[in-house]
Parts: C-alpha cells; structure tokens; sequence
DNA sequence: CAGTGGTCTAGACCACTCG
DNA sequence: GAGTGGTCTAGACCACTGC
C-alpha cells in the first residue's frame, strides 16, 4: 500500500502544529496569513484552511480585526472524548503502552443471553440471525482500564475471523474483512456501578461508579453493524471535553 | 442591538438543512456541488463552505467521486454533547421548557468551605481573595434534571449582580457585565454517586450513579474565570456524542 | 469515461480591533 | 487608519467512484 503525499494544506498544518508545540510564538500570537502565505510560498486560502483545522481542534482560536492566538490549556490535555477512535489510540495518547486481551469470543444468535433485544433492534436484527460477540479487555502494565463487550451481525464479515485476530481494533478487521468499513459511532454515555463481571474484570470494587459507553456503530451507508457496550476505569482514565461557544 | 444580515454561507447552509429536514431527498443523495452553486446563484466555494460545516456537524457526510449523502441516524438525536453551550438551551433541545431557581448564593473567599482548594488552583486564586458563589437547579415541570455550582472570582465583574439576574445564564451576565467574556470550558466526565445536598435537590436515592461535569471556563485569552461542578439526572436526561473516524 | 468531491490559486472587498 | 481575519468569486486541475 503507498502512501500518497499529503495536501500541501497538511503540511501546513502539521508544520504550524510544529512550530506551536516547539513554543516558536512566546507571546501566544500567530504570524498573520497574509504573511505565512508568503513565508511558505503558497495561497492564503491554503493557508486558511490550515488554520481552519487547527482551530476546529481547539489549538487555537482566531479573532477578526485582532489576529490569531494559541490555546495553550487546551494543548496540556493529552486527549479529548472527540478525538476517540479506537481505545488502544486513546490509550496510547495518555502515554500507556496498552495490551489486549480477549476474554471471551462467541458465535451466537439474535434473541441468545449475550445478544438483548436492544442489541438486537439497534442492529435490525431478527431472531436467531447469527452474530459475533467478542468481548475484550484493555490493560496497562497488567491492570484492567477498559472493558469493551462488541456485538457484530455474522453478515458483515467476508469470511471467519482468526482467533489471535480479534485482539486487532475492530475497525481494522472491518477495513481488511469486511463488506463494509466503520464510518462513525453514535454514544450514550451512561453512569453505572460496576458489578458482577465489570467489577471483576476492571479489578475494582463492586459499586464502584463507572462511565460506560453504549454505542452503536454505521458504516458510510448508515447501516448499524455494530454494538458495543464499554466500561471505563475512571481512577486511571479521565474523559475529557472540550466546550465551545456556539 | 441590531442584527447583521447572516453571510451568504450560512444562508446556504440552512437552506440546505431545511431542505434535509424537509424531505427534499428521499434517497438521502444530497445535488452536486456545481449544481447546488448554479440553482442558488452563488459560487462553488459558497456551497463548499456550507456543506463543509453540514459535515462537521455530522448531518451530511461526503465522499469523493461518488457524492454527499445524508446521515439520518445522527439527524435523528436532538443534541450532541459537542453542541452543549449553556444547559437552559440543551434541555430546549430535549424539548422541555426549562426553568432555573437559584439554589444558594454567596460572596465568600478562596479558601472557604465553598471554594476547594482546587477550585482555588484552576482560578489562579490566592486565599482570601473574593469570589462568587451560585449554586442553581434547572427543572422541567418542576422536576429537578441538572445542578450546577458554579465560582467565579470576584475582579471578573465590573458591577455587583442582581440576585434576581443571577437566574440567567452565566455567560450572558459575562457578556454584559463582565471584564472577559467566556470562551470555552475543558470539561472532565467524572462518574459520582449521588450524596448529600446532590440527592436531596435532584431528588434521587442517596447512592444513584450520576454523571458530573468537573470543568474550568476560560475566556479568549486562555485565562481561567469560573469553576463548575454540575451533576445530571441520567433518567431524564442522557448525553449522547458522535465518534468519527479520524 | 463521465461525473463527483478534493485541492489550490489570485484577487477583491468587507468587518472588525486596536493603538 | 493600518492591519487583521471573514466572505466571496471564477476558474483550474486532480483523485476517485461507479456505470
């Protein structure tokens, strides 16, 4: 697979990115666009579109009539709930070094213990329609910090999935094996007291509050072909946000 | 206060909303580009810009050389967590009509019982200097659904407030009265259980899981000028989020 | 290969901030 | 009033999708 150059605006924002991390505007102040089109040798539009990206990631904010500012507390924070893909991603932003662990892997059927009639409706699903459960746990250095249980219509695979596979991100086995790739998740997020095998799994103490993830995932068409249920140790894994004036 | 005339962007923007709203496109296929700038007589880079900010906020998706669809599943929730400005217009969203009580009120210092040293810290403050302390409630049909305390040092407003003013929200007294006007908060997600004061005002058992919102607001020159700790009825009110795909 | 969205340019004018 | 970001245009070429 090769790689494509990327757009001369990507370069632009990952070199202002740069030079906004190696601390090259003390004062806080971005050189005005005019004037980094000039420098760089390409078009204010360009560079506009740069700065456009660069803002909607919160790095910094710009204010007509007076110029272009870094945003420094945003920058201290190490991820955002946003900027979540995959959890090894979020894991790795955090600076952990993160393993997985499958717990437990089944091919069951709509209607089964494992598969509720919620999973089953987000999924349009009917009765006994064969699925996969996997259920995985994300560790750093031996200690539980996610548990993620994924339910997925057999239908979207092209073919089975190796065991010692299903370690990878999910998205990826859906880009390599699948009839269709992971667009985008929508989330609720949902207070809960850990219990049972979440307590177990995440080594924490039963009644322990804990954020958990319930989500289901589309793919381009907006076609769910996932659900997942995820629980998130919040002693060693903060969620972070980002709230901006409309 | 007079209102400017929305760009030409923004009125291609909703126009174009309307028309998903409206049906216009049953098979979800959104008009080319070159076609949308000819019907509504402005150039392509004015539909680009429009359908670019459709995107962001997850109504539209695109996808080069095929064309731009409609995301039903994400029209389909009635606010995002990203989209979360004030939370009187948030529970607007949800369809209530909200209205706000003023729980306690009180001029007191960094270092008081109100004011935690880490509230003290994010603001900057030294022990003794004054500060303002509100703690508000917002109800539907006079069920409790959200608590909010919020601090905010006392050289951020020009003028004493009102206490009958102290119902709006915060940002518009910032706006109107402030010295700096509030930018954006970073939000921490923090899992609790409902105790004390937070149970008996939200009126849930004492031990109830909750979701609370840790946050600091800074203006637009990335100094901190209030510190909030809010706390939502998760039966009532269920924050929802959309995770792309990097 | 026709049609779509993605990238990029050069230039114009406007709205706003700040000294 | 000088300088900034915000809006808008017209046009070119490229990369990709799907028939």
């Amino acid at each position: 697979m090769l790689k494509r150059a990327p757009s001369l605006t990507d370069q632009v924002k990952s070199h202002i990115k740069e030079l906004i991390l190696n601390g090259e505007f003390p004062d806080g102040r971005i050189p005005a666009e005019m004037e980094l089109a000039e420098v760089l040798g390409v078009s204010r539009t360009t560079v506009r579109d740069a700065l456009g990206r660069l803002e909607m990631e919160g790095a910094i904010n710009r204010r007509q009539g007076a110029g272009t500012f870094v945003n420094d507390p945003v920058l201290q924070i190490r991820s955002r709930l946003e900027e979540i893909w995959s959890y090894e991603a979020m894991l790795q932003a955090h600076g952990f070094a993160p393993s997985t662990v499958v717990v437990e892997v089944a091919s069951t059927t709509a209607g089964s213990d494992m598969v509720g009639s919620g999973t089953a409706e987000a999924l349009n699903l009917e009765a006994h329609d064969p699925v996969l459960f996997v259920k995985k746990l994300f560790l750093e250095n031996d200690v539980p910090v996610i548990l993620a249980c994924n339910v997925l219509p057999d239908w979207v695979f092209t073919r089975v999935i190796d065991q010692d596979e299903l370690k990878r991100p999910i998205y990826e086995l859906l880009d390599e094996y699948g009839l269709s790739r992971l667009s985008y998740y929508l989330t609720e997020i949902v207070p809960v007291l850990a219990v049972d095998d979440v307590s177990d799994l995440l080594q924490i103490a039963p009644g322990t509050p804990l954020i958990s993830f319930d989500e289901t995932g589309y793919d381009a068409d907006n076609h769910p072909i996932i659900k997942s249920y995820s629980y998130f140790r919040d002693d060693l894994l903060r969620l972070r946000l980002m709230r901006r004036r409309v």
